[in-house]
Formats: structure tokens, sequence, C-alpha cells
DNA sequence: CGGAATCCGGGATGATACTG
DNA sequence: CAGTATCATCCCGGATTCCG
């Protein structure tokens, strides 16, 4: 696993904490701008606007702008990231499982002597 | 999927950049401080030695000093740590088989008119 | 509604030096 | 060999403002 190597690179940036949080709401389908901001929270417009042009430059998200009054914007995931999606749950669904476990190991680690 | 829950902060701790490279490198069987050193490119001792303390604090890593002359320490993944590295091999073979979409994918978003 | 642009503070990170 | 300590820096991301 040598840094700066594009696979390095690539997984760092799908990753990344919103861009985990982004495939994951968009996941049961299309999404709007507002929903995504709603359901992230914590997430800044700044951030989410960033975030989902990188995802949109690499071919992970689809934005369909609809010219109604007021504008519509709907994000989707592209066949590649819903694969990206799917091996996500698995790391979400294993974070899940260890939660405790891991909770327990840093308590155990700090009430060291 | 929301930020400060549990599991958010567990995905971000274990997909971080040298979080990822340290549970590779330590897949295939107990390593070295200055293995992990050499293996994995571009990492700082101050980083990788704070990264380990996190690793290990969190129950992902075992910590195994040999009190020889000059000391020998070894990381080697928990149980637990496995199957996280099992479902990271997923996302990294994903990045590996769409590199080149992705890659492409940006091309042309930067070349847009 | 869905952004873009700007400013700016702090935590993450690197560089360097020292040590049991 | 395997760290720790300290300082300096840098850039990520929040806050704010403005716009079609």
């Amino acid at each position: 696993m040598l840094p700066g190597c594009t696979v390095q690179e690539l997984v760092d940036r799908v990753a990344g904490k919103w861009s985990v949080c982004i495939l994951v709401a968009a996941a049961d389908g299309p999404i709007r701008f507002t929903e995504l901001e709603r359901a992230i929270t914590g997430i800044s417009r700044r951030m989410l606007t960033l975030t989902l042009r990188n995802l949109e430059r690499d071919g992970m998200l689809v934005r369909t702008v609809y010219p109604t009054v007021p504008p519509r914007v709907e994000y989707s995931l592209t066949p590649m990231a819903q694969e990206l999606h799917a091996a996500l749950l698995t790391i979400i669904t294993w974070a899940e499982r260890h939660r405790a476990d891991v909770a327990q190991a840093r308590e155990r680690y700090d009430t060291r002597t």
C-alpha cells in the first residue's frame, strides 16, 4: 500500500467522511441538494457542494438539473458508485457489529495504569 | 448516516489514510516498527506512532515488546481487525478495478467547456 | 433552491532533535 | 530500534455573504 499511488488516493477520496455520507444517502435513489443537507446532520453547505463536485468529477454521481422555478437538482449514484456503496455497507456493518468492542478496548486502554 | 454517531466516527477512524496502510501492511503477520516505516512510503515517524497508538487503543492492533537489545516491537492484527481488513480489501479491489474509469471521468469533467 | 466567493482560525501534519 | 518532545506550518473546513 504505497501512498501516492492512484489506488491509495482513490480510497482516500471515496472513504472521506462526507463522501461516505453522501453515497449512503443517495443509495436509495435520486436525492436533492436540500434533502442531502437535511439528511447529513452537521455538514456545511460549503462542504456539501465541494464533496458533491468531487464525487461528480470522479464519475460517482450524476447531477440532473430540472429547469423549473425554483430550480431542482437531483443527484444519483452511477453503477460504479453503487458497487462502492455495497462495499462501504460491509465496512459500516462491521463498525456496527464492533462498536461495543471498540468502546471497551478504548476504556481499558485509557484506564491502564 | 448521521455524523456524530459512533459508527460514523469509527468508520472515519479506520478508513483514515494511514490506518488503512498499516492494516494492510500488518495483515500478513506481525510486523516491526521499522518495517512499517519502510513499507509505508511517505509516512512520518510521528504519524506512524500516532496511528499505531490509536489502532492499538481501539483494539485493532496488539503491540508486543521483546525485551532484547536492541528493542524489538511487533504489531499484529486482532481478529476484529482481520475482519476489517477483509472488508477493506473489497474497497481496494473496487478502486483497482475502477481506477481507469475514475481517471477518464475526471478528464472528461475537467475538459468540459 | 442551489449554489459561488471570500475570509480566517485551529487542528492535523511535517521537520527536527533528543533518548532509553 | 523504537520511540518522545517541541516547534512551525499549512490547509481543511466553518461562517458569512451574495447571486441567478
